[in-house]
DNA sequence: AGCTTCACG
DNA sequence: ACGTACGTGAAGCTG
């Protein structure tokens, strides 16, 4: 049954004024009224979805009611002015809404409901008429619903027939009736005075109608409502007459003209950022995955000839694609010279992919694309050597703003072109997406096209911005050359010992069932010791352990606190054994052992975008988090191994990178000594701190510089480095002074990072890669202080994650015609599968090219060790 | 989906 | 009087 919704305009908008809080925007317009309204509107059709749609105003001529009784809604205040200006913004939204408004001198926005919907339920329609008036009730039917609106304007009551009668024992033409025998104060409708509601309701559940009740008043046996009654039937006659609404007024409306139609978007918007609606523009953008009429669908190409003959003297195409089920599905292609094609891979024969491969592999065509490196890792696999990928929007943006939490091409179209796109939603994320062999063809064309379109026509403008931000070199020549030799890490994978692997998993198996045991019976019960929930139930109830620390939900059992208790009852340190334990075989070896199923190697996915500082992050598998700390937790190690027994593993990691940067960065002269010198960072900084000769520097006092020149890089505070240490704060607050009074230029330095990210807003790094902080002006202090951490940390980490890079760029350019390959990075760790013949040389490449990689005040040293496995490598 | 915990730099 | 170390990703539990 098709829907139609009639909206009761004059009151949903009194309703949404007086319910929300003054709000205007910057010019100092009103707003709320309109902005309940708009929320109310789309929350209904959302949740309704109608075919048709009116709203319906009331116009300020009298009505018929006015004429017959003087005084009628003589009470009622007149319009504040607040209001009444949102009137003319409120229809011209509903025009580019394309909502048809219907008005009629004479009467009410409630007759026009009720005649409409009388012809509509004579149509076959169901009806339903959003109001905030009570009144519109006598217009329910089984047909005909009514929503009422409610304070919060986004919580309605919802009146259909049998909910009508149950919420009021009658049917709803008795709510005139009722209306009748009580009056309205608002409306200043008399009724019969002394009569309420529930007085009301008896009377029509016994007698009927207002007449029948008339007819028969002598039979009422109260008194006073009786006399009540007979002194007042005019009253009773008038009050119902004006509170019947007239379903049969005499226009013919065309159910037709309702259609609820594509709304004229462009203007929507624009109506809707001059009132600054920020979240209902978001809803006007984000619903429009319908296909639009005005959307194109682009030429497909199904055959290499017309390929070939589309990329003939093309200078840079803009590539989309998706990929489903782990193949490439469809791809578009755009360019200045031949415009945007879509191919649609997945009903095509192969030929058609290794056609593009070769247009990626084309050195003399420019490519550009959207989180390119996806694509590359197919070509690559096939055997191509992708070239020329000159720009990928993804890594634009992120080098823009690096916080954003993710990077859409819709985004982008929105951003840099003010372009409305299709949502690409129907490919899901991860592994909830939708099967697009059920979407129209047509759909993934547009699809695609407008995605390829966005990709080649944004360059330009990110470019631009780029450059404006002095980021044109770290694009060019760090990021984007980077996305080639990640693609090629992920391609060649890491090598598993799959026995080795299999062995440490029955060493941790059996390893875990006894102390599981063990843990049982300390507890005197089973449980499950994964739970933190019963854990914490062991532990503080029925052990009756101290609570050291809660969390949100309940008291924290976390590896700090479980150390703490360790001395009160030997299933503490039994518990922290099966942690770690537990952890080990179910992140790593029960991880690696699924992902080695099919084939020995793995292949973890680098992500270019995520960080918000310019590290890399790695995932499914993450191999930049593989134990090291623990001797247990390291034998993990030993089932990495070379790609076979004529190849090493090799590691070369940088010495303190990130205090190198910080000399750098804060030309500490004493620093940049303590570097140059080549002494052991830690030892002098205990010997500084201390104030000790350095032959004089125990392992306590070195152990405590470390930690120290920890919380140097990380935005140091007394707080974090006293319970690193588990020192009184007091004791940790003298060893940042006395850190400070002899690196001066590094508290300097600091303080002068906090101060430009409170001037400027953001920080950067020495490639000038940009980190905003708005944390940083935060009225919360403790946001506040996070935002100077984050000033003070971010140039360090994003520097040394610079420096790396580009190190990874150079060797990868230097060894692509050796054996040997990259094929790991770990922050400040390169690793690599080396052909024994050709150790000598990778290992001496390899060390010069990371520590020439930039020129720093300080050197920079790598440290390169190898082995037959990466355990080994140390 | 959010929280807790813990693996890494 | 408050409550913090920086940056990640994965697994398991819970609602």
């Amino acid at each position: 049954m098709k829907k139609l919704m009639l909206i009761d305009g004059s009151s949903v908008l009194y309703r949404a004024f007086f319910a929300l809080p003054p709000l205007m925007n910057s010019k100092g317009t009103r707003t709320n009224a309109v902005y309940g309204f708009m929320m109310m509107l789309f929350k209904v059709m959302d949740d309704y979805k109608p075919d048709y749609i009116a709203v319906a105003f009331d116009v300020k001529a009298p009505t018929f009611r006015h004429k017959e009784y003087d005084a009628y809604k003589a009470t009622r205040e007149k319009m504040p002015d607040e209001l009444s200006c949102q009137i003319p913004i409120l229809r011209d939204i509903l025009s580019a809404l394309n909502i048809k408004i219907i008005e009629v001198p004479g009467f009410e926005a409630d007759d026009i409901l009720g005649t409409v919907s009388k012809q509509a339920e004579k149509n076959g329609l169901e009806t339903y008429i959003v109001t905030g008036d009570r009144d519109s009730l006598q217009l329910v039917s089984k047909e005909t619903r009514v929503i009422l609106n409610k304070k919060g304007m986004t919580d309605v009551e919802v009146y259909d027939y049998d909910i009508f009668r149950d919420r009021y024992g009658i049917t709803p033409s008795e709510f005139i009736d009722l209306k009748g025998l009580m009056g309205d104060k608002s409306d200043n409708i008399p009724g019969v005075p002394g009569i309420g509601e529930k007085t009301a309701l008896e009377l029509i559940k016994e007698y009927g109608s207002v007449n029948e009740i008339i007819k028969n008043v002598d039979r009422i046996k109260n008194k006073r409502v009786r006399e009540a009654i007979a002194n007042n039937v005019d009253k009773a006659l008038l009050s119902k007459r004006l509170s019947t609404i007239i379903r049969d007024m005499p226009i013919e409306f065309d159910i037709e003209e309702y259609t609820v139609k594509e709304p004229d978007k462009k203007r929507v918007r624009a109506i809707f950022e001059e009132l600054e609606f920020k979240s209902l523009l978001d809803k006007v953008s984000k619903d429009d995955t319908a296909p639009n009429v005005d959307r194109v669908v682009y030429r497909v190409i199904d055959n290499v000839d017309d390929f070939n003959e589309y990329i003939s003297g093309v200078e840079r195409i803009a590539i989309s694609f998706k990929v489903h089920e782990d193949g490439l599905a469809m791809t578009s292609l755009s360019s200045q010279e031949k415009g945007t094609v879509f191919l649609p891979l997945y009903r095509l024969d192969d030929s058609m992919k290794y056609a593009l491969y070769k247009l990626l592999s084309n050195e003399n065509i420019k490519k550009s694309g959207h989180n390119i490196k996806r694509l590359l890792n197919f070509a690559i696999s096939e055997g191509y050597k992708p070239a020329n990928i000159s720009f990928d929007s993804a890594i634009a943006a992120y080098l823009i703003n690096a916080t954003e939490s993710e990077y859409i091409i819709r985004q982008i179209a929105k951003d840099f072109l003010n372009r409305d796109i299709l949502d690409d939603s129907i490919f899901g994320k991860g592994r909830n997406r939708t099967d697009f062999h059920n979407v129209e063809e047509e759909m993934l064309n547009q699809l695609l096209g407008e995605e390829a379109e966005v990709i080649g026509q944004s360059e330009p403008l990110m470019r631009e911005k780029l450059d404006e931000l002095s980021m044109d070199r770290l694009f060019n020549d760090i990021e984007m050359p980077l996305v080639m030799v990640l693609a090629d890490m992920e391609c060649t994978g890491f090598n598993i010992d799959r026995n080795e692997l299999l062995r440490l998993d029955s060493e941790f198996t059996e390893q875990l069932t006894s102390i599981t045991k063990e843990i049982y019976n300390l507890a005197g019960e089973e449980f499950n010791i994964n739970s933190p929930k019963q854990l914490s139930h062991i532990l503080f109830e029925k052990l009756g352990l101290p609570v050291i620390k809660k969390t949100k939900t309940g008291y924290s059992t976390d590896a700090e606190v479980l150390e703490e208790l360790a001395p009160q009852h030997d299933i503490v340190a039994k518990i922290l054994e099966y942690r770690q334990i537990s952890k080990l075989k179910s992140t790593y070896i029960d991880g690696f052992i699924k992902l080695t199923e099919k084939s020995a190697k793995i292949h973890t996915s680098f992500n270019q975008t995520v960080t918000a500082t310019g590290r890399i992050s790695s995932t499914e598998p993450n191999l930049q988090n593989i134990p090291i700390r623990t001797d247990i937790g390291r034998q993990i190690r030993k089932v990495f191994i070379p790609s076979d027994d004529k190849h090493v593993i090799l590691s070369a990691d940088y010495s303190q990178i990130e205090l190198r940067v910080l000399a750098h960065l804060s030309s500490d002269e004493n620093l940049i000594g303590s570097f140059i010198a080549g002494e052991d960072i830690h030892t002098r900084t205990a010997s500084e701190v201390f104030n000790v000769p350095i032959d004089k520097v125990t392992p306590e006092m070195r152990r405590s510089a470390k930690a120290v020149n920890f919380g140097i890089v990380y935005g140091i505070s007394d707080f974090g480095l006293a319970r690193d240490l588990r020192i009184p704060r007091e004791v940790a607050a003298e060893y940042i002074r006395s850190y400070f009074k002899r690196y001066p230029q590094v508290k300097e330095y600091l303080d002068e990072c906090v101060k430009k990210a409170k001037e400027l807003g953001y920080v950067t790094t020495i490639m000038n890669r940009r980190r905003y902080v708005p944390e940083i002006t935060s009225k919360n202090r403790n946001i506040r202080m996070f935002g100077e951490r984050i000033a003070m940390n971010t140039p360090i980490q994003g520097s040394a994650a610079d420096i790396i890079k580009i190190a990874m760029v150079n060797v990868h350019k230097k060894i692509k015609d050796f054996k040997s390959k990259l094929i790991l990075q770990v922050h400040d760790e390169l690793i690599f599968d080396v052909l024994k013949e050709e150790l000598d040389e990778i290992k001496e490449i390899v060390r010069w090219e990371m520590e020439n990689a930039v020129n720093l005040k300080v050197p920079l040293i790598a440290e390169i060790k190898y082995g037959n496995n990466w355990y080994d490598a140390k």
